[in-house]
DNA sequence: TAAAATGTAACTATACTTGTTTCATATTCA
DNA sequence: TGAATATGAAACAAGTATAGTTACATTTTA
């Protein structure tokens, strides 16, 4: 029933993305601060790229960018890239047929069940990763990137 | 993390006892409509039964009856019954500490998280299994239960 | 050409869900 | 009393998804 943790793990990069403007950021370099290994962040990496929502540049000195500004990209965006099945999921299996409430049940409540979806996508779409980025640097202590 | 239909199955149940008001339902006949095992609408029946929403008598015509009115139950009650994790997780392992990013990012996407989830359980919560109920018996074709 | 980076495949470990069998227990009724 | 019919719970297998890891081919730059 629920999402995988993709979700906050791609805010994460992004956000760093974000408060590092001037530089590509390496795989290991975002692993570091994401505490996980590179490869993952490269799979989620992978999602942000094919939603347009970074891009990526090969060899030495490479690494990740925003392609949009951060005030043009929602939470709801990357959402979208990072989670794809339903969050409210019917029945495993059909129910019975012969039976009227097995019949009738799957309808109604794929449509309650979009609408409960929607309204959660709905706040996540009108939170941008600018906000995020801004709510995150009213805490205290700052520091930079995981290594310098 | 995979997605659990309980939820789905959970409505589908007590949408059966309250078109069937007149009797106990046994866990057999629940899974004739579902079509699942007894052991599958047992488990979830023992979650109702802790959440107060149905009450089961044992022996022989025994079975599982509505402990309330169907319009005194929201979604959002069947709901809270049958998950309880949450549905937009936080990264699995804690990120860098030393890193401003990774130590301010959790507390800003919980607080929104929670609103998101918040939104969505709205929905559920506007909804009771009466309207389920009477919406199912908009369809067409009506008949009783799986085997009569 | 060497170094540094990506993209991707493959594998493991873990966890959750669903379905199943089995059995002890409770209740009803002939 | 005892058979029949239920529930509740334990245990297990199979399927699926995630997270982490290793390995390697490819791309780009110096």
């Amino acid at each position: 029933m629920s999402a995988s943790s993709r979700f906050a793990v791609a805010v994460h990069i992004l956000a760093l993305l974000e408060t590092n403007p001037n530089q590509a950021l390496s795989s290991s370099c975002i692993a570091a601060s994401v505490n996980t290994n590179p490869v993952v962040i490269r799979r989620i990496l992978g999602m942000l790229n094919r939603a347009g929502l970074v891009y990526t540049e090969y060899g030495a000195d490479g690494g990740t960018r925003l392609a949009r500004s951060a005030d043009e990209i929602t939470l709801n965006d990357i959402y979208h890239a990072t989670e794809n099945c339903r969050i409210l999921p019917l029945h495993a299996s059909s129910p019975n047929q012969d039976c009227r409430c097995g019949r009738t049940i799957q309808p109604v409540l794929s449509t309650i069940f979009s609408h409960a979806e929607a309204a959660m996508q709905q706040v996540l779409a009108n939170k941008s990763l600018a906000e995020v980025v801004n709510e995150m640097q009213c805490k205290p202590n700052p520091s930079a990137l995981p290594h310098s």
